[in-house]
DNA sequence: CTGTTAGCGCCTTCAT
DNA sequence: ATGAAGGCGCTAACAG
């Protein structure tokens, strides 16, 4: 209950407490021309400042009958504690920062959802800050969290190279990072095991036949893309099949890149008869362009996404990939960076989440 | 520039700096005990404080020497002035608050990276709060972005009564409201056209020969609703074609709900020849339902959406549907904020975005 | 139980 | 061109 005390104060009792008389705002209040201060409350309730203070939050010394005369007051003075001077004085800002690369993302969106979910039950807002895969924009991102004196930070697929990461990292109490992995710099850390999943992808595809398998992924530096590259030519290489470089295609892991890459796997083997997706829009796209190729899904090729987007489930036919739960992952995030900050711990801890295989149409058991 | 310089200060320049050199954080700082303070700086440059805060705020009045040996000894000890301290002076925080019902949906998600892809050109970080659609949660959210003292407010969809909105905001230095009205209140208002947008859904279904449509809705309490059921309503009208009230189901917008609502509309009138449905995802499950009673889609029942959200275009059979341009609307609310904010203008103002019918095969020309 | 004294880190206003 | 004093609104440590 601390953290929530923080960051909701007192008030959180005060908004119940309204709500259940009548549902409505304090309508009695001044006219807000400046905001009412602590020790106008205090001049009012004949009281000294630190009473208010303590009445505010919640300190046991003090007496009932002041502390209610004052919690009059304040009701009907409107008065609302500033977070702000608190903070400069605690040194607490009860604030995260949460970087993204892109917030209308279905991957992220959930993501965030996650992280918010959390924070907000442990009485911490949270800034939300895109940087549109942009590193330039991720680094004046993290100078103004930096100003802004926020108590943790979860960096989500960041695009910075690894020493200047580090450095960065440093300059906040408490560090999360999501899908990225930087040994050394005792973080914490949130990852998927994108190598489980290239690897159930894989070995679904070979259990049902397959055996010219196509893999789209994403650039080189990503770690994502790295995982799922080293679960494909695993499960492969268990299964006695060698693995052949021409059959991996990298790009932007975006649906309009998907119909190249489809085109050149094509001409590199005509006869292909499975791919992977490095994530679910590739795979649409992917969908699109095979289609127009006039080759049939799953018949000729079976395809196989990743993170499972709802869109997953609504095209034609409907997409089998490894599905990720990306709250799930959020919330993970949080707790972390919760116990990071609470104990000021700096031991690196990394908690891994699972993706699971969801077989649909496109290629099927 | 100069909301930039609020919230980025002169680091803006610093971060530029670094990269151009070498991409490189400055590694050469102190171990991060405690931050580095201004009086701090001041004695290491042996100047005063005041010296060194014109130095950061890019004042005139500053030799060119001594801003240099500032700026020096600035860069490599890692100083960051602190928003908080600066903001408990200068009253004015550099952050907005964004309140959106479910971050998780393709629609906010879209709105939500407007607004911070606009707030981040003006130099401003955002609170993002996700309010679940539960009043008492958007209520406690209110509470807590009001201690933080953020600058201004973008409440999205508030569930709150009339009354209680009204106080809510007038508790804020500004305030925009999304989807929602609320004459008298000073607010600015963004609003989709939803009038418009029911309009030109039915027109197109009665254009292409229907005659009996059905209306798949939100809760009477919902301002989108309430404009799409006029359009549909007035549209009707227009074309000579009684309104029945029988034909509107009134249901949550979700897409679990679609299938009663189908179900009951098909009860009430066999032979319905059109549906529009309240958002895409009350129309995917619509179409969903639709297969499942051996109902082709469009043949028999023509089918319109809302929104275009990405999943409109995926399904089978694709889907019409009013797009809604959820970025544009997002930019456009943080663009009245920002000017309620540097004028403290508390006039009314609106700023209405209209929907286009984007015509797919499950209502086709 | 209540009040007093010191700042938190910075900016504003006035001197110099 | 620079510095000194004062205060933003609040809490931490001590008094009593």
């Amino acid at each position: 209950m601390k953290a929530v005390d923080l960051a909701m104060g007192f008030l959180y009792n005060l908004v119940s407490a309204n709500d259940s008389d009548n549902g409505t705002a304090n309508s009695s209040q001044e006219p807000m021309t400046h905001r009412i201060t602590m020790t106008e409350v205090a001049r009012r309730a004949g009281v000294s400042l630190m009473t208010v203070s303590r009445v505010v939050n919640n300190k046991e010394d003090v007496s009932e009958s002041t502390r209610q005369r004052v919690l009059k007051i304040i009701e009907d003075s409107g008065f609302r504690p500033s977070s702000i001077a608190r903070s400069l004085v605690t040194q607490r800002t009860g604030t995260l920062g949460l970087v993204v690369p892109d917030i209308d993302n279905p991957f992220f969106s959930g993501l965030v959802s996650g992280v918010e979910s959390q924070a907000y039950s442990n009485g911490y807002n949270v800034f939300l800050c895109n940087t549109n895969e942009d590193a330039q924009r991720e680094r004046s991102i993290l100078v103004s969290l930096e100003e802004k004196m926020i108590d943790g930070l979860i960096l989500c697929s960041s695009r910075l190279p690894d020493e200047e990461l580090r450095a960065a990292a440093e300059r906040f109490p408490a560090v999360v990072i999501i899908s990225r992995q930087l040994p050394g710099a005792g973080l914490g850390t949130a990852l998927i095991d994108d190598r489980l999943g290239g690897n159930l992808a894989i070995t679904h595809l070979l259990r049902t036949g397959r055996r010219r398998i196509g893999l789209i992924t994403g650039p080189a530096i990503s770690f994502s893309s790295q995982g799922r590259l080293s679960g494909y030519r695993q499960a492969l290489e268990d299964a006695g099949i060698p693995f052949r470089d021409q059959l991996v295609y990298r790009c932007r892991p975006v649906q309009e890149e998907a119909a190249q890459a489809v085109r050149h796997l094509l001409s590199i083997c005509p006869n292909l008869d499975g791919l992977f997706c490095h994530n679910d829009l590739v795979a649409v796209g992917a969908l699109q362009a095979l289609k127009q190729y006039g080759i049939c899904v799953p018949d000729d090729v079976a395809v196989v996404g990743y993170d499972d987007i709802p869109i997953a489930a609504w095209v034609t036919p409907a997409l089998t990939t490894c599905r990720v739960e990306r709250f799930e992952l959020g919330s993970q995030a949080m707790r972390l960076l919760l116990e990071r900050i609470r104990n000021s711990n700096h031991q690196e801890r990394e908690v891994v989440v699972s993706p699971r295989l969801v077989v649909r149409q496109s290629a099927p058991e």
